[in-house]
DNA sequence: TTGATTTATTGGAACGTTCCATTTATAGGC
DNA sequence: GCCTATAAATGGAACGTTCCAATAAATCAA
């Protein structure tokens, strides 16, 4: 049925008995032909079985509409949900964003990144994989193409960033700790190689400053941002002489690793062990007991992302202002009641 | 710093002293020129701040080297899972893969397929959305670019398909609960509109069949394939007059959808009510009571998927055999003990 | 030295579009 | 009937690459 060769605009010309302009004009969806016209080279089309060829045609026309989105970790449901929130907003204006996972590796990102260039992308969504050396987008930004960071960013770099209030975030979960009427607090998970952590964790770190929790009550435990992570974070840190009895955690992947290491001695999360998360991701509200976390409004960030990318594109400029989302800490059970009653006035007093 | 037009093979060549051709073949890697040319010409290709243009060579060698990957839903982490499953073996060929989501939407799915089809893929990996038309590939299949189908497939298509067993993992599971030694069972979520649907469906009622249970003891429900959808399933499944006393579910989100909504009624799935699940994602084992699932080695199919697009794009064939998966029941608590001792002979029986 | 062979390099056509400048057809005004 | 204005359709150049055929330079056999 298919010849062999495809099918190119000057098949369909011949087929309809018109130019190949014409033919353009019609994919076009030019105003300049006749309706019948239209109609007749149409029908051509889907005669001869065209596929469009956008390769050839951006050579020409030089912006194409397809975005990338790059991602650091696919199966981090948390990060699935960035992408659909920012697909949504795509959708709409008529682009299909292609996906590439880096699994946290900056060599396999910077492969990605080059063949999506090489794609000729429109625009860059990143969610940039640990360890990304500083120079990993110069020349991505010599070649004019906008880029926008989504969740996370790099230490100094001009690039805009869609971000969560990270450091308020752990403010709010450390006060709320704290107002449990916890002294001994943990910070679980994550590595300083992190922005993200650096916010964090001194978001963790000032509400203990201000809230009267000496340096020596506290303990940190870098570790992967992953279930196994976290379980290896609770170990370490009740294996101190004094260990902390509640943790904010980076990640609610930690989170969940920390309360499977609970159960796993015998202890539960709220009751024997205070813990929250961090994003908020749809397990949180399932998990048993249901996780407290820090609520981040993951889709609407990529809706955000995207709506900038989408501006930057229009406005042919490569800056854009960096955006803050609101957090907001979404108390369930991992907590548990209140440690002591007195305690619960020391977040008012903040 | 970067001049505003993008650099060309031209600028490279005129900026090293050499010719177009030479530029072209040193960015092949062709050993046919002097290496102090190559080192020459490679020096002005960083000098320049050049990128590559792949639309352009395309338009020439007409064999691109990217895969699209179109998954039908994301944020179902099983699909994560078969997507890096995937990437691990085409990141070993140097090929990239762009991942596009249809959310399970046939219309977007359409875009989404011209979309990459325009880009001009080698070769498209799909996991076809839920209604999706008998037509939706004809034109793909016309123009010759191969298409392999993941996890799903299409009623009545000659494209090869990728999935597990899931006739047997259904009669696997449903005969575990019998020898449990529940009489009355019901199959919960998913819609007929999907073959896999029939697939599992077909395996529950053979085990029902052959190891005795009458129709008039099977439940049925169909369903949303997510949590939501299973908290439905089994509410509709308890107002009959003589409800179910074990499910198994289309899915795993279904199952954990159940296993809440049991919760939520004071049950225990376990001791009240038995679930298992399908997939086996990674939370099925870390979700209280531990989730018995068909496991369906994920990864192992995406790599087996991505390796038979491998060799049909290198064989230029767009026919390939379908494979089918080994599955195993991995038995956790969601079914809690035997239910009467003289049943766990039953499943020797068959 | 000469011609044959090998090694490096090169110009030009081709790939499938778009878009500008033209041409051709149609209609309107007189 | 002719001229002008408008509408519809067209040819050709250009986009950035690859690849073939051809050239130029270096090496070798005699």
């Amino acid at each position: 049925m298919a010849s062999r060769a495809k099918a190119t605009i000057l098949d369909i010309a011949r087929e309809a008995g018109v130019s190949k302009s014409t033919v353009s004009l019609v994919l076009q969806g030019s105003g300049l032909i006749r309706p019948e016209t239209a109609v007749k080279v149409r029908k051509a089309i889907e005669d001869v079985g065209y596929v469009y060829n956008r390769g050839a045609a951006n050579l020409r026309k030089a912006h194409s509409n397809v975005i990338g989105m790059v991602i650091n970790d696919l199966t981090n449901p948390f990060f699935a949900e960035l992408a659909v929130g920012m697909e949504r907003v795509f959708q709409a204006a008529g682009i299909v964003p292609f996906i590439a996972n880096t699994a946290e590796n900056p060599v396999r990102q910077e492969e990605v990144l080059k063949s999506l260039m090489e794609q000729g992308v429109a625009g860059l969504i990143v969610s940039p994989a640990r360890g990304t050396t500083p120079g990993a987008f110069r020349r991505i930004e010599a070649a004019g193409v906008p880029v926008v960071f989504a969740m996370r960013r790099l230490p100094e770099s001009r690039i805009p960033a869609i971000a969560p209030d990270n450091h308020r975030g752990a403010y709010l979960a450390t006060q709320h700790l704290i107002a449990k009427g916890h002294r001994r607090l943990a910070f679980f998970g994550g590595s300083s190689d992190l922005v993200v952590y650096h916010d964090r964790l001194g978001g963790f770190l000032e509400a203990c400053e201000s809230l009267g929790i000496a340096a020596a009550y506290r303990t940190i435990v870098e570790g992967e941002t992953s279930r196994k992570g976290g379980m290896a974070c609770l170990e370490t840190a009740l294996a101190a002489p004094e260990p902390p009895t509640a943790a904010l955690c980076f990640n609610d992947a930690v989170a969940f690793g920390v309360m499977l290491a609970l159960r796993k001695r015998g202890l539960e999360a709220g009751s024997d062990f205070a813990v929250v998360g961090f994003d908020d991701v749809v397990e949180a509200e399932h998990y048993i007991p249901a996780l407290t976390s820090v609520a981040v409004d993951t889709a609407g960030l990529g809706e955000r992302a995207a709506h900038v990318m989408l501006k930057m594109i229009q406005s042919r400029t490569t800056r854009a202002e960096d955006h803050v989302g609101a957090v907001s800490l979404v108390v369930r059970e991992s907590c548990g009641p209140d440690r002591n009653r007195h305690g619960a006035g020391m977040g008012d007093a903040a």
